[in-house]
DNA sequence: CCCCCCCC
């Protein structure tokens, strides 16, 4: 407890919100005891983040705090109790409704601490008489903007008031409301945010109204927030607002329940701004995000509805010519580009951006590429079209764009990928694919043996793979696949292309046995597949077969036992005077834990009797 | 108070 006692910065609270100087010269990251921890509301009711109140001491003083979500984790993980040590490494100041609450947005557990009882008798934060009495969006000497930039040295991130002297703007604009914290019951508040995006003008004409509009949407450190500006505001602030700049927006202004169906962005609430809604550039352009993402994979996508929105980071693989389609309902033309975008769960996706985005388009393929506010179409499957409400960055700075740089370099090039228009569907009636099989469904149903081609997808466990007959030499010329004859003078001939070459391509013919609990089937599959089930290609273990034995073993083994979902034909075929079924791998995928577990509880669902 | 985001 003497250790602890030591440490606690005393006077650290009072300077936090009453003498931003001494804060800088003495307290650089406070330290306090947390003596209370309280969850608030119900989490699972109605989806909403579970949000905690801490009071924190710094045995002097005493402060009424709020975790802001992304702090939760200290909580998760059983670190803070009542009673720990906190180093409050970034936090911003508040008042509401003349109450100090300090939000915290980066703290650690000084878990070598522990806990222990509150220390000392630490009162009520005074606040001076002067602050009290104003209201917050008025002038407040040294109450800025208190946040510090999260991962950095605090020495330099701190932008503290005392860099803002009493004509800043900053100084101007009393306490900065984290966007997390706004609701229609915030009183007075101003926020500082970045424009990530800025919309066109729009016009409206119905029997009732008309009218114009522009929307932009705000992010600061704590979230997003989509605002809108009709009429007089769309006239006044339009201009005022540029993409990529940082502002200060101070109340009145509405805030009221966003309409989700219309917003990319991860809010509740929405703003309009009103007749007296202030808006003004900051000064200091820095310490606000530029862009937040929450990202679905492209193997999730399945998973995802028709309509939605989402953001998606994945490897540029392919880029699509410019072209121009004429909407069926407008009649107007617009300019489209198609990107395909793989990820490291092994799918591919077709990305479609517009206008201008497309025109200027010039990422080399193999980059990382990043969009927000995507929509979801089931066009193949699954496919993506860039809103005009959201954005792309090419070779984005950020954990998620670095990881799959690594994946892409160490396998992911050599990799093949599965497009959405080759899955099953995720369970139900109704889907426009063919239904997932067990073995014995296949047999019992006698698939392929009718006239017409049969199609199924099975999931399975390759239990053998035949090792003669694994591949054949194959004509180079691309697209021909034909098998080549050795001349025995080292060249290969094509009947088909009449043309001698150097060395054949081998290409996979691959007979699998797979299994499920109901039985086995013998699934023949060609070079796609077989190289993904080898993870080589046939002329990588061509050589191997010349060169390692031991290796070719191990790459046997290695591709022993996968479990896949299989999308298969099945078709009569005559060999030798016998008719068999033959089982032709069209497409075989790794599984999407996500949509297997989703078409899982859809069958447990249908066990269910009330 | 809009809410369209296009085509195959």
């Amino acid at each position: 407890m003497e250790a602890a006692r030591s440490q606690i910065t005393q006077g650290a609270l009072d300077a936090i919100f009453n003498d931003p100087e001494r804060l800088e010269r003495e307290f650089p990251v406070p330290i306090c005891q947390c003596v209370q921890i309280k969850a608030l509301g119900n989490p699972s009711a109605d989806g909403a983040p579970e949000r905690y109140r801490i009071v924190l001491s710094d045995i002097k003083n005493f402060v009424q705090s709020m975790l802001a979500t992304q702090a939760n984790h200290v909580v998760h993980e059983g670190k803070l109790k009542k009673g720990s040590f906190v180093r409050l490494k970034q936090y911003q100041a508040n008042a509401v409704k003349g109450k100090r609450i300090l939000i915290i947005l980066g703290i650690e557990v000084i878990e070598e601490l522990g806990e222990c009882e509150k220390i000392g008798d630490p009162k009520g934060l005074e606040v001076k008489e002067e602050q009290d009495v104003k209201p917050a969006n008025t002038t407040i000497a040294g109450n800025g903007f208190y946040g510090n930039k999260p991962q950095q040295p605090p020495a330099q991130d701190r932008a503290l008031p005392s860099r803002t002297g009493p004509t800043s703007s900053a100084s101007t604009h009393g306490t900065i409301y984290p966007i997390e914290g706004l609701s229609p019951y915030a009183n007075k508040w101003t926020i500082k945010a970045r424009v990530t995006n800025k919309s066109e003008i729009r016009t409206w004409h119905k029997q009732n109204s008309e009218g114009k509009l522009f929307s932009v949407n705000l992010l600061d450190e704590t979230g997003e927030i989509k605002a809108t500006g009709f009429n007089d505001q769309c006239d006044m602030l339009y201009d005022v607002f540029q993409e990529g700049s940082v502002y200060y927006i101070s109340s009145p202004c509405r805030v009221q329940l966003a309409k989700k169906q219309f917003s990319n962005i991860n809010n509740d609430y929405e703003l309009t701004f009103e007749r007296d809604t202030q808006v003004e550039k900051a000064d200091d352009q820095d310490n606000v995000p530029q862009v937040r993402y929450n990202f679905t994979t492209v193997g999730d996508l399945q998973t995802i509805d028709k309509d939605s929105t989402i953001d998606v980071v994945g490897v540029l693989k392919e880029v699509g010519e410019m072209s121009q389609i004429v909407s069926k309902s407008t009649q107007k033309p617009y300019e489209k580009r198609d990107l395909t975008l793989v990820d490291d769960t092994g799918f591919s996706v077709k990305m479609t951006i517009w206008g201008k985005t497309a025109q200027s388009f010039d990422a080399d393929p193999e980059s990382i590429v990043a969009f927000k506010g995507a929509k979801v179409s089931d066009f193949g499957g699954r496919s993506l079209s860039l809103l005009s409400s959201g954005s792309m960055t090419v070779n984005p700075d950020i954990p998620e764009a670095h990881k799959l740089k690594g994946w892409y370099d160490a396998q992911g090039r050599t990799g093949t990928f599965n497009s959405h228009s080759n899955m099953a569907s995720a369970g139900g009636a109704g889907g426009r694919q063919d239904q997932t099989k067990t073995v014995a469904q296949v047999k019992d149903e006698n698939l392929g043996m009718s006239e017409n081609t049969d199609y199924f997808t099975t999931k399975g466990t390759i239990v053998y793979i035949k090792q003669d007959n694994v591949s054949y030499p194959a004509c180079l010329n691309e697209g021909c696949n034909k098998k080549v004859t050795d001349m025995g003078d080292g060249t290969w001939r094509c009947e088909k292309c009449d043309q001698t070459h150097p060395k054949p391509e081998h290409r996979y013919i691959m007979s699998l046995n797979v299994n499920d609990h109901t039985g086995q089937l013998w699934l023949s599959c060609f070079d796609d597949v077989g190289r993904m089930i080898m993870g080589m290609t046939a002329d990588q273990l061509m050589e191997l077969r010349e060169t390692d034995q031991t290796a070719l073993e191990r790459a046997f083994e290695d591709a022993n036992c996968k479990t896949l979902v299989f999308r298969c034909r099945a078709k009569m075929d005559t060999y030798q005077d016998q008719q068999k079924v033959r089982y032709q791998v069209m497409n075989a995928s790794p599984i999407n834990y996500t949509a297997e577990a989703h078409k899982l509880a859809e069958l447990i669902k249908a066990y269910n009797v009330d």
